[in-house]
RNA sequence: GGCGACAUAGCCAAGUGGUAAGGCAGAGGUCUGCAAAACCUCUAUUCCCCGGUUCAAAUCCGGGUGUCGCCUCCA
């Protein structure tokens, strides 16, 4: 498969360090507040790729990290009066909350920063004996002069930087690029015991440090939002590099923003939607599909509108794999398929021929859904006339469709079928029966709408009636 | 100032040289007691504008317009 690496502005394949397996890291969230939908983009999309490998036979090993020392959890913590442990464990359980919300596994593994100080330290001090580093005060910097390749990522040198760079009141760092790998503790800051004294990491060095710890010190994929192309990613890029002599990652992948009336979605310019509340007002699943509608490099502007419009074309979804369930435990009665049948479910291949075709090409999401939706079209046409079908032919369907919805991690929140059908919605169901068997339509009606402000609502087939909750 | 992205129907959106996918919404039809779901048909002579290259351009080149992002914490 192809994917569009930042560095070289180009697709190019995938070839894993290691034959078969790829590692891939993911800068996850600084947890100090409910993540917003912005921030869950990468989390969607990048989940889908780590499926999609998968899918493809990769062993994929996925690091997302947590950031849980930072200035605006600091901010936060003494804002509530409570140690700064409290606000990350609360927001950590809260984005675990929302990641399953949406349909998104668990990474391999989900380190926090704070568990690796030791690590930071060792590699602080090996930049320093490099002469990559220097210590001032407390503090100690990353002598970006020493890396000659800084810059690589974002296609920028470190002279326009510097022309560029605003005024720095931090007149002890050599030169304005130069970025903290440890900062000296204020009063009443979290901090470490380190050879320059108290302090804490500087945010670039957590993710080198873990991504080493993880996956070693050349990765297949670092993947991260745009914004952390910028200095995030090249001062990782400069620091294990400086580290490790050895290039750090082969693909950078970094999706586009979200906006809302075409301004970047965050938490500073305070025009931000929580997860929670759009989960809360149109389903988690729809945010998902939503985000999975558009290829994920491209800007994507967020509204309700558009939120209703892809819960819809969920549903359409929804009631194909709803309708199929429904015939194999009404309808079904050949235990074979018969040759047209056969025929058919084998036709049914060059849907995810084409599936697999659109995402090998830098995983085109957008592509993926409209070869579902062409499949689900097909499938309605020949099973919503069909007589009398056999259960291995709706059963083939059945796989057919989800086969592809499970590698984009679409359909998982559908409800639990007819289980949990109570007595009286039951009762109601079949007096209708009897007064449509009785050509009693005006009571057949009443009892329909009756059901449909219970939000149950009703649908007569061929096969009896089939209910959902409205 | 430096670096970069985007502009396709009422809305969302794919498509990087061969004559505009898919979804939502809308219209008509089939099916249905009526619905619902589903299926069928229709809905962009045209892809921000102006030039150019080519037998052929939404796609390539040049110029312009508009919007957005990074260069400071940010997915």
């Amino acid at each position: 498969m192809r994917l569009f690496n930042t560095e070289t502005g180009q697709k190019e394949e995938l070839v894993p360090v290691e034959p078969g397996k790829v590692k891939m890291y993911a800068c996850g969230p600084t947890v100090y507040d409910y993540i917003h939908v912005g921030n869950a983009r990468p989390v969607i999309v990048f989940d889908v790729l780590r499926r999609y490998m998968e899918f493809r036979g990769y062993d994929v090993t996925f690091v997302q990290n947590f950031t849980d020392v930072d200035d605006k959890i600091i901010d936060r913590a003494n804002r509530e009066g409570v140690p700064c442990e409290e606000i990350t464990e609360r927001f950590i359980k809260e984005y675990f909350t929302d990641a399953q919300g949406l349909g998104v596994q668990p990474a391999t593994f989900h380190p926090r920063a704070t568990e690796h100080i030791g690590g930071m330290l060792e590699a602080i001090q090996t930049l320093i004996d490099k002469g990559c580093a220097y210590a001032v005060g407390g503090d100690v910097w990353f002598r970006t002069a020493a890396f000659k390749d800084y810059g690589k990522l974002s296609g920028q040198n470190l002279e326009d930087l510097q022309a560029g760079a605003r005024v720095d009141v931090n007149s002890v760092k050599e030169n304005p690029m130069d970025f903290a790998l440890w900062k000296s503790a204020k009063p009443g800051e979290p901090s470490w015991p380190s050879p320059w004294g108290e302090g804490r990491p500087g945010w670039h060095i957590e993710c080198t440090v873990m991504v080493n710890h993880y996956l070693g010190k050349t990765i297949d994929i670092h993947a991260g939002g745009q914004d952390l192309t910028f200095p995030h990613h090249e001062n990782e890029i400069a620091q294990s590099e400086a580290l490790n002599d050895c290039k750090f990652a082969n693909f950078w992948l970094h999706n586009g923003f979200l906006s809302i009336d075409n301004k970047k979605m965050s938490k500073s310019l305070g025009n931000f939607f929580t997860v929670r509340d759009a989960a809360n007002a149109y389903g988690y699943d729809a945010i998902r599909m939503f985000m999975l509608m558009s290829h994920y490099r491209n800007p994507l502007n967020y509204s309700g509108e558009i939120l209703v419009q892809a819960k819809a074309g969920l549903e359409r979804l929804y009631t194909a794999v709803e309708n199929l369930e429904f015939l194999l435990k009404n309808g079904c009665r050949g235990e074979l398929c018969s040759p047209a049948e056969q025929e058919f479910l084998n036709g049914l291949s060059v849907y995810k021929d084409r599936f697999i075709e659109v995402m090998d090409d830098d995983f085109n999401t957008a592509d993926g859904i409209a070869v579902i939706f062409e499949l689900v079209r097909e499938i309605n046409a020949a099973t919503a006339g069909a007589s009398d079908p056999s259960k291995p032919f709706v059963e083939g369907c059945l796989a057919a469709i989800r086969e592809l919805t499970d590698v984009l991690g679409l359909l998982y929140a559908q409800a639990d079928g007819e289980a949990d059908l109570d007595t009286k919605v039951e009762t109601l169901i079949e007096a209708r029966q009897q007064a449509r068997a009785n050509k009693n339509w005006a009571e057949a009606d009443r009892i329909r709408d009756e059901l449909k402000d219970m939000g149950i609502i009703l649908e007569d087939t061929p096969q009896g009636v089939k209910w959902k909750r409205g």
